[in-house]
DNA sequence: ACGTAAAATACAACCGATTGCACAGTAATG
DNA sequence: CATTACTGTGCAATCGGTTGTATTTTACGT
């Protein structure tokens, strides 16, 4: 059933019905009424992809989820997906355009620039800077209406939404600093500029107070793995004494506090933990996870918000999300 | 820049162009080369949605996020959210279609409808049948490519793909009676068709073993929460010396555990408790949990095989990916 | 050199909507 | 009653491709 199908049975034009059913005042309202009345009657559903062709609009979104770097992956990051959540709302929130989802499992990032080049969509949103700014900085060269969670590095050419990743680790260290922790352990994959920033702000705490990083590991993935639990029991073999472990992820603070109860050790009494992110489990788990809020709803509103600046040609920057420490039982006094 | 552009460019006409980027023999080796060679040059890229509207083709499959029977969610439900990076990466793996994610926050499910009807996709998957089968039954009227993750119900019109809710749920029962566990209580909405056969296997469990429910818990959500975690406080007051608690989501099964430690008792000295999805954290909290795993790799890759089936016209029945009980901390003696 | 078959390319319709402009019908005006 | 102004519809072009058919070009045999 197309409109043309519906102008024969109105006895009209199909242009006559196109003014119709947008109720436009060139067609009088009794033909209006009645070809508005006639296409319900025979259920009649436009052909928006033929419209919106005509029309030149696009109204799509393409979401991108890169890898974290590892090959074959499947997306359980939660925060990631809780994020992808809220931008699907604030899209929703924000009405008239769809959201594309792209994902690649193997680890070739030339796929963003693919689809920047190859897919009709307004603007796309990558969720997670990950190992690919090079090539979002190639992608920015062919589409300006891109908008990616992650870090601001000094030489992008991409506009970022993101916490203050420095500011937020810092904190959390002072938060350990505070409760008397002298030994200091980092857990995250520094060549993630995200975590890059977390283990400098890191640094800083200490160095503000005196005090020397002990130890640092580093989990080839910011999720939580059995390699990161091997990494921590391996630190705590090797170099025990360390009252204090900074994790760049809840994630990650998870598989250490698993790896410190198997040492035999205690979380906090033994080893005091912060993890990054607060994501909705750490409120749950036990011991309930101290960490660093980024607020998933106000991410996704402000990926989205920016993104659509853009599209309006507005100017658009990089900007923080504010973060906060959320204090729970991994930190408390021992 | 579009092929007439190049046609006139290459001094040809645009079925020529047409045809040579399409490699036909129609057209001579040489000529089809030399238009090859000047797209690349001008970096010329056809217009896809051009091309799809003409050949009516749509490629295009949508995914649907009910929200969980609240007003103004979130999507935080780690299983929920697995499964739906699970389908991406399946539908990746098929190759040619897009995915177009819609979720709402409200609670009308009448959006469910409208997208069946509005929305030019091949074919729709919902990622959690909800409260919402007499909606998703009406969709099917609509279409029959939808294909949904939930429970088998005796009146549907819709294709499923879920676990075995009553078996699995049989399956986790049995293991905490065979460590001797006898005051029983389930946690979880029996409202959402999964849970109710979650509970039903529970049920069928403790009467082979000649028991009966110790008292159960409705959580009006299956995700983690504070209600969830008031409903344990409230029962461990007001009917103790239960040992055994049997929960319809892992998320459910941190809340109490957490109510549990909350209560000065101990996980599983006092009370052992199982969780049903085997979420990814599952592996890494403390104490690490018992549940039933739902493969979200298999589900995904299902859900999206069963649907080419449907576009294929192909028959697809309804099927149940197989479970399995992962023994963890949370189950072992006392 | 010419006719003809085969090969290469051009023309034009089409997908399903929108919209500028032409045209017909009616009412108002002189 | 004829002319003008205005109102309501219809025609046809258009978005950017694909493809059946017509047409031109080439090659070849006589």
């Amino acid at each position: 059933m197309k409109m043309s199908d519906l102008a024969k049975l109105a006895g009209v034009s199909k242009s006559t019905v196109s003014r119709a059913l947008a109720g436009s005042e060139r067609v009088t309202k009794e033909t209006r009424d009645r070809i508005q009345q006639l296409a319900k009657e025979h259920n009649y559903r436009m052909n928006m992809r033929a419209r919106n062709f005509r029309l030149q609009n696009i109204l799509t979104i393409g979401v991108l989820l890169p890898s974290n770097g590892q090959a074959e992956w499947l997306a359980t990051d939660p925060f990631v997906l809780e994020l992808l959540g809220s931008v699907a709302d604030a899209l929703e929130a924000k009405g008239g355009h769809e959201l594309l989802l792209a994902k690649h499992s193997n680890n070739d990032p030339s796929w963003i620039l693919e689809f920047a080049e190859t897919r009709s969509v307004d603007g796309i949103i990558v969720i997670g800077q990950s190992l690919y700014h090079e090539e979002l900085n190639k992608a920015a060269d062919i589409t300006n209406t891109m908008v990616v969670w992650g870090a601001q590095l000094p030489d992008q050419k991409y506009v970022t939404v993101g916490t203050d990743n420095y500011q937020g680790c810092k904190l959390a260290t002072e938060h350990l600093l505070a409760q008397g922790r002298k030994r200091f352990v980092f857990l995250g994959d520094t060549r993630f500029p995200e975590t890059q920033l977390r283990y400098r702000g890191f640094q800083a705490a200490l160095a503000d107070a005196g005090l020397t990083v002990h130890s640092e590991l580093t989990a080839y993935s910011e999720t939580a793995s059995d390699a990161a639990l091997n990494y921590v029991s391996e630190i705590l073999d090797r170099q025990p004494g360390f009252d204090a472990l900074v994790a760049s992820s809840d994630m990650l603070a998870f598989s250490a506090i698993k790896a410190i109860h198997n040492g035999g050790l205690t979380v906090p009494g033994d080893i005091a933990v912060v993890g990054y992110d607060d994501i909705t489990l750490s409120e749950y788990s036990n011991p309930t996870l101290t960490s660093i809020t980024q607020n998933r709803r106000a991410g996704g509103k402000a990926l989205v918000d920016t993104l659509f600046d853009l599209l309006d040609n507005k100017p658009a920057q990089s900007l923080f999300i504010p973060t906060e420490l959320v204090t729970r039982e991994s930190t408390l006094g021992r």
